[in-house]
DNA sequence: AAGTGGTCTAGACCACCTA
DNA sequence: AGGTGGTCTAGACCACTTA
């Protein structure tokens, strides 16, 4: 398999285009093509989460490529979280994150780990518009229709976030109350129920006073009502780079902090 | 250049090991080695900032090994932020990353880019020890002796974050002012004075209210004494792991909030 | 022993940059 | 035209896991 091959021929998709010229931006690396096809297989649900792919030898053989391109493909995959690979036992699809996402809290005492056992409890859905910013983010039209999904995470029992996950209510038209109630959250749920696999885009931290609503819900009442917390916004795409979800989450972060790593 | 030639009789440092086992912990991948050797040959200054390496070929000839293993031993330096490449022109050594670090900062109007104009003011060096969690982090003794280099961060001429890096005396012995006033921040003096390369290894974010001290460095005074602020806790490490600095930040985020890409 | 990921090589060719 | 990074192959061997 060679650049000519790819170039004026068909691609691994079988998209045939004939006759094109090399200088056509049509052209990707034979990894990255392989790259798109595994993403395409492991999104359509070819393999569970947690499943071995075929081996390298197997996928190489299979799509007529070298060990070494087909290597290079799920290194990159593996790189952004959709795989994850074991030493002598194979290469797994694998879990889509937490809602709470990858980042590991931490007690007040600085970096003490902390084991994260967060509490996550679903407290309803409710309808919105999108404001332009959030319009603009998800790339769809101002006041575009959205569903709203509320949480309250909790540290051993003590409320400590609220969450609201904004997400277009066409393309999760249907998506119900009950799916959310005991599931392992909004991203198993995407991947469940519409084949949707979502990964953290980028996040935004600054400090504000608790606002009134949320100071409610996280049980912050009477003489203390003024609270600093993190307010934190979250971009979530779908593989493909589509943007699927923004969420906005206020934490007392008093009980800890939020960590970066690297 | 093989897995036996290295166990058992030189590695590329030329730390002779004559009849080692092959089990001993001693044998790493050859790009592994590689790696090490031209973060050694980096830090020690062969090649300055901006400052292109031999070409793959060269260093694969120079090093007895293959170009792909070069390669591989780049690609994970480029990855680490050390060098960058540029198509048909070579590998450079890249510039250490400003105080700051890269994260970008962002207007309140959500995901709109801002040009990073921050402006960069050296207030004064201090002597502190080290407490109970700065010296657990920095690996030193408790109460270890530290100079403290607090920096006032401007946008658009308005206060925006104050800055505290502790540094281990010890480690940073004849640290002057001076140097420091006119210079691109502590990163660039460190790698300038002691030849010590930093990067960011993890950061922690909690929402507080600003302290009294702090409240005054950032001129926030009268009525609106009490203002959140984002704070901010970074641990920073040479190229070999160890860890060099401690940074405090106390940021007012109402103007912008700081963001994490990926 | 067989299968899988992980490393390494030598050689080839492509795409981009500089002169 | 010549140099540099970037891709690809075929074949070899190593290290780890499982049966």
């Amino acid at each position: 398999m060679s650049y000519i091959r790819l170039g004026f021929t068909t691609d691994l998709f079988g998209d045939t285009k004939k006759s094109m010229t090399l200088q056509q931006a049509y052209k990707q690396p034979l990894y990255i093509q392989i790259k798109q096809l595994l993403l395409r297989r492991i999104t359509e649900g070819e393999w569970q989460e947690r499943e071995p792919l075929p081996s390298e030898w197997d996928l190489a053989a299979q799509l007529d490529v070298s060990q070494g391109t087909v290597r290079k493909a799920l290194t990159e995959l593996v790189a952004e979280g959709l795989l994850y690979r074991e030493q002598g036992r194979g290469t797994f699809v694998a879990q889509v994150s937490s809602d709470w996402g990858d980042d590991p809290l931490l007690t007040p005492g600085l970096f003490k780990d902390l084991s994260d056992d967060l509490v996550y409890e679903f407290l309803g859905i409710s309808r919105a518009n999108a404001s332009e910013d959030v319009a603009a983010a998800l790339q769809l039209r101002r006041s575009a229709p959205l569903l709203r999904v509320r949480q309250l995470w909790r540290w051993q029992g003590v409320p400590v976030a609220v969450d609201d996950a904004l997400l277009s209510a066409e393309q999760f038209d249907g998506l119900e109350a009950s799916w959310l109630r005991g599931s392992a959250g909004v991203y198993a749920t995407l991947l469940r129920r519409f084949g949707v696999r979502v990964r953290m885009q980028c996040q935004q931290f600054r400090a504000v006073m608790l606002p009134r609503e949320e100071s409610a819900l996280l049980g912050v009442t009477g003489m203390v009502a003024d609270v600093p917390a993190l307010s934190v916004l979250r971009l979530s795409v779908a593989v493909d780079g589509q943007p699927v979800e923004w969420r906005h989450r206020y934490c007392l972060s008093h009980k800890f902090a939020i960590t970066i790593v690297k």
